[in-house]
DNA sequence: GAAAAGAGTTGCATATTGTCCAACGAATAG
DNA sequence: CTATTCGTTGGACAATATGCAACTCTTTTC
């Protein structure tokens, strides 16, 4: 038992990164680790979804799988065909490449909405949108970039490529700007290598006056630069730390000029606010 | 063995809500879990994360989690102190009440970046056409109607003005009956209006019938109105809200009567939910 | 062009590991 | 106070995960 449970926890030499589990609700809910009696194989399962978790999008092989998580490769075969059968994890057909699949996207987004600041930020969208007829989405900040959590639809008919899961470009959407305004570099110089290494350029000047003037007026716009046709208005939600939690972006076609009217931007902005303050934010 | 598995399966007596196991084969579930050999253990794990999806935003108590998983509490117990381990679950000191954690939201957020709505559709057309032997297309809403974003080729020569950046037309196209059938009338009526005063005119009765009949039937077809000897069926791709995203079609010629037989137009069908679960609907 | 190497997948004997039962302390109710 | 329910734990048993090796298929190498 010694030599066997040595190789499965070992791995191969390689550590495992054990992040700190960063933890969103201030409460107090305790994930620490404890040596009580629980279910191995469901460790390990977990260990593989973790190896799964940085991997490029298009998936990764049963061979690195097994390598990041410190399996063999017919356990880390079976752990994954566990998953697949559940959803948890689908596999390319094509290339027999694996990646998270959309159950995850469903866990996920079922521990989002437990989240205090995005449930709340969230119903007061909803309402600013019934309240200007209009169609809108929340983000907040994910793997690549800011990332569609919501989309509530208000009345304005709108087809677009945007949906939850989508990833907003940094340099090019309101919602970026904001990101670019409100986090560190650290979080989004990568984010903005990557798109310029795919062709989208904004240069250093004309993002440093965005994010001041998003700093200045509390909001953020765009006019038809991630949608043709569509314009934004972003508003940021604000931790007590004065951190981004996620943004709430209002939507308008581009020919409706003067649907940000005053009063409007007043009202998307006080939601925004009235969303911060009911999550400790005090500025 | 039998004893034991049967229990685990049926549990406790109570009968286990099963809300569609989604997986594609759509075997029945009572029978053989897998046929190919994973790790039960993981798989049950999925149950209670399952389980833990659909309950209040404060938490489930670890009776509610048996409950709803099947599982007996000392088991249920022990499931949960694993991914209380792992940071998958969070336990609250309070009120000992079991939610999805922070690690829950960062495999959500790895899980999002992989979606990709018009690729993952593609692919799955794609392999359809390669499955069944013909050519067929996909579309997204464009500025002026359905618009062809991918021809796909696959083995059935044809000749047609169709090709990408095409726009089909909304009342005499399988494509077009989907997004009427999908899209609000505020979006479909001017591209309506519009064909009506090129000529194309179908009357409002018979666009309904059709209508209702696409969502009857989960999919729509044509014979020969786009072009002359072409036949197509189209079903749709959505979103988690419900919205559609995309239309799949499958070509053939009108004389070949019999090619949109049962098990193809499941094939289709099937490729097409396939593609919808992919990115996050839940229908 | 054949052989070798590497990848993904599967069968099988073995014992590690999950399961069931029962029990404990702690709340809560009656 | 007793009775019940709940979360949690211990221990014996056997079901289940493991490691190894084999197999198929593709890719690489010579």
């Amino acid at each position: 038992m010694n030599a066997r449970k040595a190789n499965q926890l070992a791995g191969k030499g390689d550590e495992i990164e054990h992040q700190a589990t960063e933890r969103l609700p201030a409460e107090d809910w305790s994930a620490t680790d404890s040596p009580r009696k629980a279910i191995q194989s469901v460790e390990i399962g977990v260990r593989v979804l973790r190896a799964l978790m940085d991997c490029p999008r298009d998936g990764a092989h049963l061979r690195e799988v097994a390598e990041k998580s410190g399996l063999s490769r017919s356990q880390a075969h079976r752990y994954l065909l566990a998953f697949v059968n559940t959803g948890v994890v689908e596999q390319n057909v094509q290339n027999g490449r694996y990646a998270l699949g959309a159950f995850s996207v469903r866990i996920g987004m079922a521990a989002l909405a437990r989240v205090e600041p995005v449930r709340i930020a969230g119903d007061n969208l909803a309402s600013v949108l019934e309240d200007l007829q209009t169609t809108g989405l929340l983000a907040v900040w994910g793997n690549y970039g800011p990332s569609v959590i919501r989309w509530i639809d208000g009345g304005l008919p709108l087809m677009t490529s945007l949906h939850v899961g989508s990833v907003l470009p940094l340099q090019a959407s309101s919602t970026g700007i904001l990101f670019l305004t409100h986090c560190s570099r650290a979080l989004t110089r990568p984010v903005i290598v990557q798109e310029r290494a795919s062709g989208l350029e904004v240069s250093d000047d004309e993002l440093e006056r965005q994010v001041v003037q998003a700093r200045e007026l509390g909001y953020a716009t765009t006019q038809g630069t991630v949608v043709p046709g569509l314009s934004a208005l972003s508003v940021p939600v604000l931790d007590s730390g004065n951190r981004l939690v996620a943004t709430m972006s209002v939507l308008s076609r581009v020919q409706d000029k003067h649907f940000y009217s005053k009063p409007k931007i007043e009202k998307i902005r006080s939601a925004a606010m009235a969303a911060s303050r009911a999550i400790g934010w005090q500025g």
